[in-house]
DNA sequence: TTAAATATCTTGGTACGCCATAATACGATT
DNA sequence: AATCGTATTATGGCGTACCAAGATATTTAA
């Protein structure tokens, strides 16, 4: 990794960072992987004292991550930690299906062989996580998978849509990788999605894409209605 | 329990909006509506001036318009009003399409004739509204028209990304519609989508919303393409 | 025991101030 | 005159303090 092109080599990276992104970050962590749990309130003044920062940053981080879906602010009474209501999980990932489907065939019908070799890297890295039992890295794995998908085809802007919608059900896709036979059935249904991409079927991706979410969400579902009666 | 069914029924609705809330509205609308145009600084003392109000809303508006995508910060510079490029359009044109043609091809398998009476309705007043030369009116109703398509099938959270990218998009939409023939092709090609979904035909339904869309995207690219000389 | 009154908590909102940085203007040096 | 360094300004990033009002908890009075 020594000299690279000309300019860019000697750039200096600053970490760019403001305090309020890294704030971002950590709240939405702290949502995500659930040390917030669904329905906590979101006190601003105790945030600040947790985050070590004032009440504008707080503000705007809530704001923001009000926009993402991940907060919800109740009339009169402050922001809490959004839930997430079985229907709209279901909806979410519909649309999951229609997005990663649409990336698929874009794939295949560009034909590049590329795409498929990267694609299987990225499958490669998820069955080791799966070996040694790394589910941290399942999850990272699985959305690099995606996150190749739409970038080798260029559509960031579905990317941006998917990226979103899925941290709103992150710790369902937690509970759905950690159920029985996803460790095999999970991989083999991606390996599917990326035969057809190595065929040039377009149709075909977009069959094993959609069919890939559609058992997630099956799964994600009896998680949910099993969870119902332990709440 | 009892007392809450009757309570709801008289409950005065307050306005509930917040200033923040008002603040957003307007700032929005003026980039929508192009009193700002794009790459336009927001300095934020000056919308304070503007809106007459304080700086810690205006901050938090334009975080929340910035995880929009209608405004765009700067590294050090502050934020801008985002600039649509080309590409992107034809990515967010490329999504409505295919989240269109999912809840298209939703309603036509529902079967429920109240969905097409419904989407007639809302097509008869784009009709009118093209008739009487009232653009803002276009816009609206066909707004409707897919707001409909999305609520018939209870998918509001598809509903919610479309109408996110929609502002992206919505100067866009404002030039398409006032194309040589658009008020006769646009409708006619909505006429099939409703048609599809009369006959409980998924997969025509699906496809004449993708036609309709890819039509509309057609004409964006033939009028950015167009503009970039005027400009 | 219940109902009213009061105190507390928390958000919505405002005002003001400080610092850091980018851009610009300006002045000095060669 | 061209270049270099410096002062100024504009602006965002961030913090503190304060007030009003709604929601909740707590206490007091009947």
């Amino acid at each position: 990794m020594s000299g690279d092109l000309q300019g860019a080599a000697i750039r200096v990276e600053r970490p760019a960072k403001t305090l309020r992104e890294l704030a971002l970050d950590k709240v939405r962590e702290a949502i995500v992987n659930g040390y917030f749990r669904p329905g906590d309130r979101l006190v601003e003044r105790d945030l600040c004292a947790q985050l070590g920062v004032s009440r504008t940053i707080v503000r705007e981080v809530l704001r923001h991550l009000e926009s993402e879906g991940l907060v919800a602010n109740q009339q009169n009474r402050g922001p809490i930690v959004a839930q997430l209501d079985h229907d709209e999980a279901k909806q979410i990932y519909e649309i999951r299906g229609a997005l990663e489907g649409m990336a698929a065939r874009l794939c295949a019908e560009k034909g590049d062989p590329a795409i498929a070799d990267a694609l299987d890297k990225a499958l490669q890295d998820i069955r080791d996580s799966y070996r040694d039992k790394d589910m941290a890295g399942v999850l990272t794995h699985t959305s690099v998978f995606y996150q190749t998908l739409f970038s080798m085809v260029d559509r960031h802007v579905a990317w941006g849509v998917v990226n979103l919608l899925t941290v709103r059900i992150n710790h369902l896709r937690s509970m759905t990788i950690k159920t029985e036979n996803r460790g095999v059935q999970g991989p083999a249904q991606m390996a599917r999605i990326v035969d057809a991409i190595r065929r040039g079927d377009g149709p075909g991706a977009y069959q094993a894409a959609m069919d890939h979410v559609a058992s997630a969400s099956a799964i994600a579902e009896a998680v949910l209605s099993g969870r119902q009666s332990v709440d």
